[in-house]
DNA sequence: TGCCTAACCGAATGGGGTTCGGTTACCGTA
DNA sequence: TACGGTAACCGAACCCCATTCGGTTAGGCA
């Protein structure tokens, strides 16, 4: 087959397909991205440099979505709390790619503006100059491992023993199905981390 | 090759094995660990049922070490600053584990008794019960994540723009290396977390 | 004694990521 | 206009991994 007339691939449709790709199948292959693209696995390669570089390009994508600005124009707390949604939200709109974001790490160069405006909202704020990466650091963690719980599965109420475990499923009967549970857990934290830093103000 | 006179594996042997592989390595294959083992790759099916179970194995041992009951008998907020800090701490012992472990789930029956403790710690602390089970997920976020954040490479400094992102820049430089500033990270956030909870008994 | 099962090996299968050589189209330059 | 270099594709090949299967022998039980 020669060089075709108008080039199939480009790097944002690759990035686009693979997205879709995650959403959809709940995994990324090269293969399986290379049939969607109805491209030969081999021609991706002149687009990017392999698999690791694609999933790079898709965590870009993703946070280049919650880059909203106007979210620090507010006040520290209110504008932490934006920001740790809007976090969640991008990994719950692509549930499938949790998995492919939380063993490589989140910190790279499209981040630093957005760090650059959580230290300054925090430091004008009054916290300590030397916690305010740690505060950030910790409210990061707890979103990702509240995306990763997006994705867990339910602990199923039946499958825990009532009697040796009453109360456990007793609590476990008060606890909504699917994403209402993660989502309450997350709000549940989320207020009260925050309520805990402003612990910190005082 | 027959079979030998005293077997070569055993399921814990095999656990063993894996789990100091992880730790040297950073990841988990059949041929290295059957190598480790001395025994062939398709030796270990005999006595596990593939890949799967012994990450599944793995991370029942891991959670056996922190079993410990005694955590319980005091306060609400020292067991669950017990309880974080042993969890995490399991996690920084086998740092190569962690991102074998979050994309699977973490609840299974041998949690049981452990998530038994917390919910009927937390109940007669006077926390709602149906906040109950939320908060216990929403503080195994936090761990999961700070676990996630421990094996993460540091942000460089010397990789900020000092003239795009000054506030960043001057903010990274009061943070320690490696470490130190996950773990500090952690009790920040650990502590700002059950601050929060406190919060909400009042 | 005889047989079934257990525990190993080696080879083979299938799939995934990646590289390489070959083919042809586009493009800048003489 | 002619030509050479580069770009974008394909197909085949390679290596690694997880898993399966048939073969071989030792242990244990009737």
């Amino acid at each position: 087959m020669p060089r075709p007339r108008t080039p199939l691939l480009d790097r944002q449709r690759i990035v686009d397909t693979a997205l879709r790709l995650v959403d959809e199948a709940g995994d990324l292959t090269i293969p399986a991205l290379a049939g969607a693209l109805k491209v030969s696995p081999s021609a991706l390669y002149h687009h990017v440099a392999g698999r690791a570089e694609i999933v790079a390009l898709m965590r870009a994508e993703l946070v280049r979505t919650i880059g909203e600005q106007s979210m620090w124009d507010q006040s520290w707390d209110a504008a932490l709390c934006a920001w740790a949604h809007a976090y969640r939200d991008a990994f719950a709109e692509h549930p499938g790619i949790i998995r492919l974001l939380a063993t490589a790490p989140l910190a790279e160069s499209f981040m630093h503006e957005l760090y650059e405006r959580a230290v300054a909202t925090l430091e004008d704020a009054g916290f300590a100059a030397q916690d305010v990466m740690g505060l950030i650091t910790a409210l990061e963690s707890f979103v990702l491992g509240s995306a990763l719980d997006l994705v867990a599965p339910d602990v199923m109420v039946d499958a825990v023993d009532r009697g040796a475990t009453p109360r456990l499923a007793d609590a476990l009967d008060a606890v909504p199905a699917g994403r209402e549970r993660a989502d309450r857990a997350f709000g549940l934290g989320l207020t009260a981390l925050i309520e805990g830093y402003r612990a910190l103000l005082g």
